[in-house]
DNA sequence: TATGAATGAGCCTTCATTCAT
DNA sequence: GATGAATGAAGGCTCATTCAT
């Protein structure tokens, strides 16, 4: 409940400009937590360094995470959040065809996956870890149910439009196009023009 | 340096005996890292664990890797082994059509997901690993190299016997099954029959 | 300095009232300080939960007890006021005899072991840390020799009426009987009633 | 089954040797964090200070004690020895009457609360701990029935002998100088004669 | 008075690695 | 080759105390 309050409420309450602080200092120290994984991995993670980079004592980060857990789980969100907004930003143009708003995504996925190849990076690692750690196996999962659900609706429209190949089985279709992305971050030396034309082969593979 | 040998290894050639005891050693040791790896991470991975488990000395353990490193190098070294045993095994073969050599290695790869799924989740957090971890980079990139021009031979191959589409970008069309391949173990709750009808729904994408 | 009173205090005498308000803030502190040490001994007595069960900042504590070491004094003024008061509860009716009197202290100390066996087990724990501790061994002493006094007047008197043994040392006496009540909440799984068994039998043991 | 070995069985065997040294490195540590304890309480033990005034290292000391609660119960262990071979030491000289051997158990009593005073004021924390640490409650609580069942049986020779008053209650009366005894380290300025002479009286109250 | 935030010292424990035997 | 013992450098976490507001 301390969350959701834009910049331009800070009024006089005092009380409210306190929580704004305490989530930003949260916040800096999820994103430090996040760089260091991304440069070193979860098995590189030093709490110490985390508030060293945020130039915080390692008591003041306990304060706002009583433990290194419940700091990985902060990133987890944070890079669920991350993701999340990627994937769903159509809803704001319905008006496309399901051909469209599918190439729209992939263009953001890719886009997301130049600008910003660590968050993918990371999130590749938390899902091999969901494998042996069940904290972060939810989450992951149903973020990854509704990315398929979100997937599957799509060519399913397309399907009935006579866009998509009338063969194609959605639901394994959809799984299909979520393992590629998943692999793009496991390649080694791929170029982004690569995984761009990749993609556009694909979309063409859908098509009737 | 070598003495004292036990008794019942004293066969004719000694010191190949020792080799052999010395390797199935080592191997035992890599084997066993491998799975606490599996199991636990390579943050999980403790020496004296490995050591335990082939119930010798943490001290006998370092006089066969002396560093960490060495350890992991190896695990680094089976695990390739261990796909390029699956990648390249139609070599036996080559009577095959271009379609049906790409059908029999989707297969092989698709049984060993099932069988060895340990494999290739540690193969993935090895790759995630390579982007900071020059140790390894080289060979997996190696490896993949060899995965890519071998999928490629074979699609040109296909391209030119009019079995795929014409339109097929071998090079690229590659890197797509490579990264859809890769991507596979980082589906949470995917069933094998399903990774089936994918594979099975891709191959048909390629058709001519 | 003192400013802004919450409606409902504001009395005829405020200064007053807001001594009494401390005082009680103070003595619900010291209360939840004991029963803490109670609980998990004095290595277990941790400031924040002490403020936390009072349900005030820690903070706010520093201004009631500007160091641990001052709330602790508060907790050994407590338990001592404690003791005190029972061991001298006969000076309101004195005209019983030695005996009586002795019998009456015996049962009060009897009464509180049962009622409060938290209070004497934390005392114990005080008068093994006095050894170390300078801060409480003077108290503790003070308290003691008060005892003593106490008993050896009251043995002294019984003598001379004929009501103890006449080769009673009142000095010797009033320490054994010390170590007996001081050692009882040593004593591992005692019922109350071997306990009331064992101090009639010694009062027994002191008769003429 | 590493122990019950004697300096003189040290032969050629290098295993039984280096067990006579493990024991030994083991039994400086607790004698270390013994002191340790008498001189700070439990709430002052140290793990490093224990490695230093060994002088060795921290990672050794867990070589040893894989957790600092293993060490204290080690400390645990060592006193209860220690108050075992005081309790029973008349075993040995079985024609005394139960007067005589009660008074060679007090006199041994008394002795080792003058020579070895620290390891009485740590057994008086461990009993007070025994409350709230079920990790040593039992093992006390077992050393003190042993106790308990001493005195019972010499207490019921002797009324049987008519050494000792007939109305005496065994149990009880055991019970009642065992709370005696335990107190003693709780007095806080008690000389030693002062012991003594409580002793002799209290003798002096159970004869017949 | 009251509070949230901050601090620094220190504690228990782990772990890769080394060494003498 | 094999073992028990030793080491030192962290790392995660706690806690009494302080400070600005």
């Amino acid at each position: 409940m301390k969350k959701q309050m834009t910049a331009e409420t800070s009024s006089s309450s005092p009380s409210l400009a306190q929580d704004t602080n305490h989530d930003t200092r949260r916040h800096e120290l999820i994103v430090a937590a996040f760089q260091l994984i991304a440069e070193k991995g979860f098995e590189g993670l030093r709490i110490r360094e985390v508030a060293a980079r945020v130039a915080i004592n390692i008591g003041t980060l306990y304060y706002y995470f009583p433990t290194k857990e419940g700091l990985i789980q902060g990133v987890v969100d944070y890079l669920v959040q991350h993701i999340v907004t990627i994937q769903a930003p159509a809803a704001l143009q319905e008006v496309k065809t399901p051909r469209d708003e599918l190439h729209q995504h992939f263009c953001n996925l890719v886009y997301e996956l130049r600008e910003t190849p660590d968050v993918f990076r990371v999130l590749g690692e938390l899902l091999l870890r969901a494998n042996r750690d069940t904290t972060i196996s939810p989450i992951l999962q149903e973020t990854d149910e509704n990315w398929s659900h979100y997937l599957v609706s799509l060519l399913t429209r397309g399907i009935k439009d006579r866009l998509f190949r009338a063969d194609l089985d959605p639901q394994i279709t959809a799984r299909t196009l979520m393992s590629f992305f998943k692999g793009i971050p496991l390649q080694l030396g791929i170029q982004t023009s690569e995984v761009e034309k990749a993609v556009d082969q694909l979309e063409n593979w859908l098509l009737a």
